[in-house]
DNA sequence: TTAAATTTTCACCAAATTTTCATAATTATA
DNA sequence: TATAATTATGAAAATTTGGTGAAAATTTAA
């Protein structure tokens, strides 16, 4: 999850970092709207934290801006006394706000609200291609129609490359999409992994092709 | 759908009125419990927002007399530090709650879910599957038309498996759904809280399948 | 208050999964 | 073709995960 912080104080941008980064968050900063604008072309951000007060560009600016576009969850800072009625002209469209002095906490729960309210939003589906069957809600590989007994690991793994058809992916991103921004393991592990799922997809082993000196490709001709 | 937002704060309504209009729900407002019993009197009302905190009558003296004459779902919004309030609110069976400030979108995701909820409950009071019968209004359980002796979080449980078939479920959306939203136990408590409703479900225990690393899912065939 | 019922914690065990690693196979290139 | 680099594979080791029973803690009912 990419959380990025906009607020010119940078007291409280380490306050929301550094619980973020306790709940495994990866956080961008950014002290103005600008910053924030520029942040949000280079990098792929899931959540925004917003404050309304600051230089340069102010909070609503950027988030008109923003909803241009894009479409990410925002939760909006707001100090006690600043004018409510122009925060609500607005408020159609954000997700949450807190009044500042607002408690960490209370600001990680509304996060993990509304990234757990996006994402339920996109469960509802069953990928199909060729005899190859997903059910991503209940986490089952039919394959020609019959169950395949599939672990954790390979079934985050076929899902990723389901995401990303006919697009060799390093190990390195698969490390970081499946296991996480801080695994240390050996490389060489996602190969044996690979084999399993390869073995698991049975006839349509072959889908999944070795990209040499990168990685892995999971090929696709539909779509 | 038609709500009524029952607040002395004329902002607030305000905002609710915004995001609910935005809904195409029609909008009452009432700034305080008799206002609010005038207006269930003369209009067909089908959700309630309601405060605590209001001068001439309060929330829950007007959900008590609500509660004599009709039977609408209410959803609470209560001040940080009317834990009681709260606590006893939910004891007495308001459907919601929500404390200030609140996310406009938050509140009218559960008004949405409220509605749902009260439809499906009046379509379907009996469940039944297999050999599974579940009485959702008598809060009883039969297998194989034989009353089994369920405890109340095992029927909540159950409960929630069956509004959710064929969904891998993991143990925090169990912990969330079932104890709340701020609940801090030890998750392993799940597990324990499954094998005993699986003792209760006899032959038919498999239907609740362990998901590894992720949680459980309850099975079903049919729909 | 006491007793009973329910819920929670916890630690052990078994089983499933993941990781490592040595070796074989394959591919690219000089 | 020989060599180096890279990937595939099988098997064993290490780790994680879930099932379970029993005890402790808590809640509910009498």
């Amino acid at each position: 999850m990419n959380v990025l912080i906009i607020d010119d104080e940078e007291l409280i941008r380490n306050v929301v970092k550094e619980y973020c980064l306790n709940e495994g968050y990866t956080v961008y900063e950014a002290s103005d709207g600008i910053e924030g604008l520029d942040v949000l072309e280079k990098e792929n951000i899931d959540i925004i934290v917003l404050d309304i007060m600051m230089p340069k560009m102010d909070g609503y600016t950027f988030f008109q801006k923003m909803k241009e576009k894009y479409n990410i969850p925002t939760i909006v800072l707001s100090a006690r006394g600043e004018e409510y009625d122009k925060l609500f002209g607005f408020s159609i469209g954000i997700d949450d706000y807190l009044t500042k002095p607002f408690s960490p906490k209370e600001l990680i729960a509304r996060i993990k609200a509304i990234l757990k309210r996006s994402n339920n939003n996109n469960l509802e589906e069953i990928y199909t291609y060729k005899g190859i069957k997903v059910d991503f809600k209940g986490r089952v590989l039919y394959i020609d129609d019959k169950i395949v007994d599939i672990t954790p690991k390979e079934f985050d793994i076929l899902a990723y490359f389901i995401k990303n058809p006919n697009t060799a992916i390093t190990r390195d991103q698969i490390l970081n999409k499946v296991w996480g921004y801080d695994y240390f393991g050996d490389e060489r592990t996602i190969d044996t992994h690979i084999k399993i799922l390869r073995n698991s997809m049975g006839k349509y082993r072959d889908l999944i092709v070795t990209v040499r000196s990168i990685g892995y490709k999971f090929i696709c001709d539909e779509k």
